[in-house]
DNA sequence: ACAATATCCCAGTGCGGAGACGGGGTTTTG
DNA sequence: CAAAACCCCGTCTCCGCACTGGGATATTGT
């Protein structure tokens, strides 16, 4: 039904997480797969989507990683999503062949709900997530803890 | 990201397509093939959905069809889509693995929206879906036209 | 009774895309 | 200069969706 892929759920956990794990230094992929239990030669192909969607920066080099490109506030779940499905392209044949009955009413209809999710969407901020995932009590930096055991 | 498959779109310009030319007679599927452009065989699938979700009732032999199993006004569009999208089976594994902030934030966040979608989509009746056909001017039986030319 | 017509049922096939893998290239730090 | 990270691109492998096929069952008309 709301059909968001695997890579668009990663793509949302990373940036939440580079957000919400914020310190002076950027974020490595390898510290988001070993936080989700993904392949990083995958999560490196999602994070290169979003660095050339202006959601994410690339800092190369030891110590290098991921920040965020803009402020918090300034990046939605919209754009994510979004960014996350470029390059898995529609043929511009949209589905059906298309009787009347469908091009007249049920492709409205569709369009007008598709409209709602995205502005739906499109009004949720990543500083908004960070602020809830604050308030309901999610640990930050998992990985800071774990650098001490031995 | 909203995503209907073909076969979600086929089921409602089906029942659609039954609700609006309705006649004492059933409708038969090669009807509605000829009405938009799909293999009569494919077809008949979707149809056999819809008959097992008790939104259609089959009527065998010559002369049959299919007509509404209950009053337009009782079936939703929501009704539809969940007839056509069972047996297109969800391994119980949704998506990812899912870190902390996965299942804390983006979860709910999705959970909540699809809910939006799903009540959204059983607020629109096909009574709903006839009435603005005619509205805005579909016409009707445009097979009863064809029967007369030769 | 029998043939024709249409729905029912239970599969099998083929293509395309998402997920994942691997080989390298480029930039930066020490 | 070597190590550590990001960058880039081609390829492979499953799996779901659209589609097809062979019959079984019910109903009608003659």
């Amino acid at each position: 039904m709301l059909k968001l892929s695997r890579k668009t759920l990663l793509a949302l956990e990373a940036v939440i997480d580079i957000a919400f794990n914020a310190r002076p230094e950027p974020v490595q992929a390898k510290e988001i797969t070993a936080r989700q239990g993904v392949p990083q030669r995958y999560l490196e192909q999602v994070m290169q989507q979003l660095v050339r969607a202006g959601i994410l920066k690339g800092v190369r080099g030891p110590r290098g990683g991921y920040r965020l490109a803009k402020e918090r506030r300034r990046i939605s779940v919209g754009d994510i999503v979004r960014a996350a499905e470029t390059g898995e392209e529609e043929n511009g044949e949209d589905g059906a062949p298309r009787s009347e009955l469908g091009v007249r009413i049920i492709n409205p209809i569709i369009q007008s709900l598709q409209g709602e999710i995205i502005s739906k969407l499109d009004s949720i901020t990543v500083e908004d997530l960070c602020r809830q995932a604050r308030a309901s009590g999610v640990h930050a930096g998992e990985r800071t803890s774990a650098d001490f055991t031995i």
